[in-house]
DNA sequence: AATAATAACAACCGCTGTGTC
DNA sequence: GGACACAGCGGTTGTTATTAT
């Protein structure tokens, strides 16, 4: 670890925004070849011009092997659901418990999703002073909630059964596997072999 | 067909915890 | 023990896609 802040770096553009395929591949050839490491040192060996954090965050969310992409299953609903009441906004510890998921994409999805489905259940069911679900909301259901207890068990503003809810709804809770309409990793590391890496 | 509104997702920002010197 | 760099986390924002009017 270098203290010593570094002025070359400051000086270098640092690209924002959406990654573009040539760094992804970028990316992918630089682990693939070295591993992951100091984040930093490996945006700059590597040569893209990001910070060590944006490439850690593509590489996590987006980019590893077993990033599972696609539509979140009516299982995985119900265990985001569960862990939550458990755990509340620990995003990271609840995609632990789902292989493949990233913590960026469930939280995506409580929020896009399952949250809408609270606001809209709580307007039918009238105001309730009770249940501040809103935007706050995420970090204090969690006290909301009676921890350690399972979806089952506690009374939320909506149908326990989410699902229900969401078929009802615009949301294809497809139980159809994934990855047919996304670009698959196996697709980004045929590439890279073909690069000739 | 054009435009507006909404949903979904990717990425950034700021903060905190941890390890090293 | 303090300073620094880094990793990781959660919140937020920006962009793109889709749907409604």
């Amino acid at each position: 670890m270098d203290k010593k802040p570094c002025n070359s770096q400051e000086e270098v553009e640092v690209r924002k925004g959406p990654w573009t395929m040539e760094e992804d591949l970028i990316l992918i050839n630089y682990i693939a070849n070295h591993g992951e490491g100091v984040w930093n040192s490996l945006a700059r060996s590597a040569g893209l011009k990001r910070t060590g954090k944006s490439c850690r965050l593509r590489w996590l969310n987006y980019l590893r092997p077993d990033v599972r992409r696609g539509n979140i299953t009516a299982e995985e609903q119900l265990l985001i659901m569960e862990l939550h009441a458990k755990w509340g906004n620990r995003w990271s510890k609840i995609a632990k418990h789902l292989p493949g998921r990233t913590d960026n994409e469930i939280k995506n999805y409580w929020r896009t999703r399952i949250q809408k489905h609270i606001k809209q259940a709580e307007t039918y069911a009238g105001p309730n002073p009770d249940h501040g679900l809103d935007q706050a909301s995420t970090s204090q259901m969690s006290g909301c909630y009676p921890t350690g207890h399972a979806v089952e068990s506690y009374s939320p503003p909506f149908h326990p059964n989410m699902d229900i809810l969401f078929h009802q709804g615009p949301f294809p809770t497809a139980p159809t596997v994934s990855n047919d309409n996304m670009w698959s990793m196996e697709d980004l590391w045929s590439m890279q072999l073909l690069n000739g890496e």
